[in-house]
DNA sequence: TGTGAGTAGTCATTTTTATGACTATCATGG
DNA sequence: CCATGATAGTCATAAAAATGACTACTCACA
């Protein structure tokens, strides 16, 4: 049960529906979770059904009518718990890393075609998270927005979220350095 | 098929027995995957029956008898395939990071447990994925190793775990800064 | 003499996550 | 006027990951 607690600490910033929620976690809401649509309705869906969050019908003259959704006081009393309750340490799980383990035995040219365009996805992501940033402290700095803002958690995650992706980046382009590098050295025998 | 490869990947470094397989990813794998022993024993099933990897029976006197497996040409090729097919891209989702999503509504002080404790295991990861690059690299220097070195891919992904384990410290320490001095300006009101 | 820890695994089941295939309506561009 | 894409969802099922409950033997320690 991890997905119901990253959709109930979404839900805090206001009513979405979750058509808007999946847009949210479709980008990674920050890196901190990611999920489809269907994953999405489903868990609002149960969350509903245990009163966690409450959502309230909005009916549309031009589009489709939507269901706002928003966590209930059960649904902040159940944030309490999980966030008393011991986390999992968290490890990285990508695809990516696999390949690099494997780097010996696979074929280069892929394996850096595949960095190069994890490096230029990674750099896409900070720019989003940097804008991002930008539009939630408004015009404070960070600092000042850090001390006195009354909605910090978004801004904390997500700085964890380009921190991540800096990293990303980085670790790709020294791994393509690497294995361009030795292929020069190999191709010279 | 993601624990799949991330196997025969692990693999690669030679024979292994399901049990060995398991103490490695308890750790992590470098922080490239986890896994509980019995995934990886039903993993290492299904990879032999379908000629991914081969196990060879070793008897012991002293303890119970083991299987060794080492990945066939055909498991390479399946490497290979993995490689060349395009990797989603990576998330963190990790459920210290939900909570800190939240933090605005839930109580400081267990976060701030959570964080510590957090940094606390990220240390223990930097300081012994320190030792492991150590081991990997000899004698010689990271520059002399990665260049000519014959097996990079472990510690490729190795210097990627060091590195999100030092982003995951910091970030959890800078975490709590800000925490606590908000704290502090809340409780002079 | 039994208690706990380490080695080496198996079987069954649940929980979580992800995918495929759908239904509607409206707006916009060509 | 038709195709595309955005809005706003639903239903069913597959795949992956995680958990609980076991067996068996050995060694060291108190």
């Amino acid at each position: 049960m991890a997905l119901r607690h990253a959709v109930l600490a979404a839900l805090l910033d206001g009513e979405l529906s979750g058509y808007q929620l999946a847009k949210a976690f479709d980008v990674g809401v920050a890196n901190f979770w990611y999920a489809q649509p269907q994953q999405l309705y489903a868990e609002l869906t149960r969350l509903e059904k245990e009163g966690l969050v409450a959502g309230r019908e909005v009916v549309q003259e031009t589009r489709p009518n939507k269901r706002l959704f928003h966590v209930t006081d059960t649904g902040v009393a159940e944030l309490e718990a999980f966030t008393a309750a011991s986390a999992k340490p968290a490890f990285i799980r990508d695809d990516l890393l696999v390949k690099v383990q494997a780097a010996d035995r696979v074929d280069t040219d892929a394996l850096i075609a595949q960095l190069t365009d994890r490096a230029r996805i990674a750099q896409a992501k900070i720019d989003l998270f940097g804008t991002l940033l930008c539009r939630l402290r408004g015009d404070r700095t960070e600092e000042d927005f850090l001390r006195h803002g009354d909605r910090i958690g978004p801004y904390l995650t997500c700085l964890r979220g380009v921190a991540f992706e800096q990293e990303n980046r980085d670790w790709c382009v020294r791994t393509i350095d690497v294995l361009e590098e030795r292929r020069q050295l190999h191709a010279r025998h």
